[in-house]
DNA sequence: AAATATAGTTTGACAATCAAATTAAATTTG
DNA sequence: CAAATTTAATTTGATTGTCAAACTATATTT
């Protein structure tokens, strides 16, 4: 089997664990895993237009208009009118979900740690490289 | 910004992108995102218990059984009764379900492919080894 | 100025999801 | 061994996520 092979299943296997563990940390906040994933595109990538945030989100405005009603009735984000485009709409977090955010932030970080706590510093270096190129190709 | 925050963002940036890639490709195959995840479990490690299938997908079991029975009215797997538990059921990939997991995986392969065309062979062979290492620390 | 395109929302239908209740089988315990 | 407990899967009822298509309002093009 080809490194190829085995990096993309090795890939897959990841992904599916990271949901996994996402899974169980965001039920505990009384949060839905796409609502989460909101708050952390927002908290990475700040303010964003409705319809850029669907497409790095992999969903329709349709869908987003609903999440984002509900986390703006959670108080966790909130809509504000694009300085020079009438017809866009910005979505921000507010401060509550700007805490929640950073709480997540904080807990995925922590995961990370353990998870190459047995790096070399070298190891961790080209991680971050081959993982900052793959999302620059993508 | 240390190594360690820019890694855990660029995880999650790849994680969003990696989401994104599959939605688009899945729906061209008339399947739902949880439906392919599921044929895509079960296609790498072969057939797997309910409970342990919903585990690893990080999903009820009662999630699990509405999923299963729509991809097994859509004949891409069945059931099959455990050996020794008579509480247990199998979950297995039909032919169809195997060709379908396939033909997915093929386009899993070409992405990785093209997100790694750049790298050396040695970055290569050290992505595998940590995203391997990191699956082992979950 | 009219036609076309774009951003966001709404609608209607279906799928995913959970928690809690239920059923059936296995395991533990008295 | 028989009763109690645990475990695996399903069912149920309610909420949320999801899409495609229709719609509204604003921008852009012709």
């Amino acid at each position: 089997m080809s490194v190829l092979s085995k990096l993309n299943h090795c890939v897959v296997e990841f992904y599916e664990k990271l949901s996994s563990w996402e899974h169980d940390v965001v039920r505990e906040k009384g949060l839905t895993l796409p609502q989460m994933h909101t708050l952390e595109v927002l908290g990475i990538h700040k303010s964003m237009r409705m319809k850029e945030l669907a497409q790095r989100m992999g969903i329709t405005t349709g869908t987003l208009t609903v999440l984002v009603d509900r986390l703006e009735a959670k108080e966790f984000v909130y809509r504000k009118p694009h300085q020079t485009d009438r017809r866009s709409i910005l979505v921000e977090l507010t401060e509550t979900g700007q805490e929640m955010f950073e709480e997540h932030d904080r807990l995925h970080l922590r995961l990370i740690e353990e998870l190459t706590s047995e790096f070399s510093d070298s190891e961790k270096e080209i991680l971050l490289s081959c993982i900052d190129k793959m999302n620059g190709a993508f």
